[in-house]
DNA sequence: CTTGAATTCTGAACAGTGTTCATTATTGTA
DNA sequence: TACAATAATGAACACTGTTCAGAATTCAAG
């Protein structure tokens, strides 16, 4: 029953990754599986094979579109032009509440993101990499205006910690393994984390707040 | 070939968590498996289930003894006595290079902690929750003498929040989806937020830099 | 048209998974 | 010694990802 000619390979390709994440919105990770994929489509389990090496690579790619997704969602985002760190306080929770409203609308795509532990521990494709590069990006600018006295590469160290703590927080809530422990939404902590790290940066070097009415003592070392 | 007498209930409750153990360790959560573990400890498959109710109960169990271990080694960590802002900074990287050794250690067992999701979402078993909590007494421990007039909820929000800030550099370090995007171990990144994250306390109401002789209440709202 | 190579797709098969439960083997008790 | 209670079995069920010989279809050349 081969009908080379009713799907091109890239239609295919795309109509296997549809069906997954149908799949995956529909009942999470543990409602995909091959031979549904293939039964969605039409077509036998074997095909897709012939389009992507195994599942771990469609999940992959699944999750290099999120990841695309995510940055539409916030490189959308209105932002403050004043930059002193009230402003950058509130652009950074900006985005936060981007992000949040993004988990809520995508939450088992969201999750495929970190639940999914592929089976060879390799290294990410660069392409991948990529992706979540452009994500820290936005990070990066939102935090530049209060530090312009440093290294890219200092930037974005401070940019991926800000994030990866954001997420570290907002991924336990979700698994519930803070249950008891915080009572608080996790938008509230996050809050509180932002705020306090944006103002412990005061005191780092480079760091720039053109601080107006902001809470005194600022030291300089 | 039943053999009541070889083990008793608990005997095999044991064994059998000491031979999902050591297939943890050895291969990490894929290599787990019911007839593996069977195998190992020279019964059949179904026994198990005489003992847990499932694989996820039996995963949950030995999560918990990952995590009285590593309780067991935070709490013996030797700290500062002398608590001003320094000390217990230091007391909170100490923590923290306690809790990368302990991973260092035991990475497949620590990972096996979040990187299992079960199958029902439902909320996690009390007893869980309290290890959970019991590991944040000691965040919250180091932390309080900087913050003698808060309330131990608040208390405990800010232990939450800098501990899975912590989690989350490390678990995205540990999954490599930070790969490229981090060129500094995790260990440093941690130390910058653990080191922001105090300082950004400054401001915090309640904050005391100082040793409290007497925890005053001088919260006021 | 016809032939034949190239491509596309199939679906049975393999080795594995968690889980159930009728049977069987063993034990403690009467 | 007989019998109920318990403990353990292991085949069976419904899944999983993945492979690959062979069938179906298309395309190009003669």
């Amino acid at each position: 029953m081969a009908r080379r000619v009713d799907h091109s390979p890239d239609e295919l390709k795309k109509m296997i990754l549809d069906a997954a994440e149908a799949l995956v919105v529909t009942g999470g990770l543990s409602e995909l599986s091959a031979r549904k994929i293939a039964q969605k489509i039409g077509y036998a389990p074997g095909t897709l094979y012939n389009v992507y090496a195994n599942i771990d690579a469609l999940i992959l790619t699944l999750n290099g579109r999120t990841l695309e997704r995510l940055y539409d969602n916030l490189s959308r985002l209105p932002m403050n032009e004043i930059k002193d760190l009230g402003a950058v306080n509130e652009n950074i929770e900006k985005l936060l509440v981007g992000y949040l409203a993004f988990i809520d609308d995508n939450r088992n795509l969201w999750r495929l993101l970190f639940d999914h532990v592929p089976a060879s521990d390799e290294t990410l494709p660069e392409w991948y990499d990529q992706k979540v590069s452009m994500l820290l990006n936005i990070v990066d600018e939102a935090l530049r205006p209060i530090l312009p006295g440093i290294t890219s590469e200092e930037q974005r160290e401070i940019s991926a910690t800000l994030w990866s703590s954001l997420h570290g927080i907002i991924s336990l809530a979700d698994k519930k393994k803070l249950g008891v422990v915080i009572s608080q939404s996790s938008h509230k902590v996050c809050s509180l984390l932002i705020t306090t790290f944006l103002n412990g940066l005061k005191d780092h070097e480079g760091f720039s707040g053109n601080i107006p009415k902001t809470i005194g003592g600022k030291s300089d070392d």
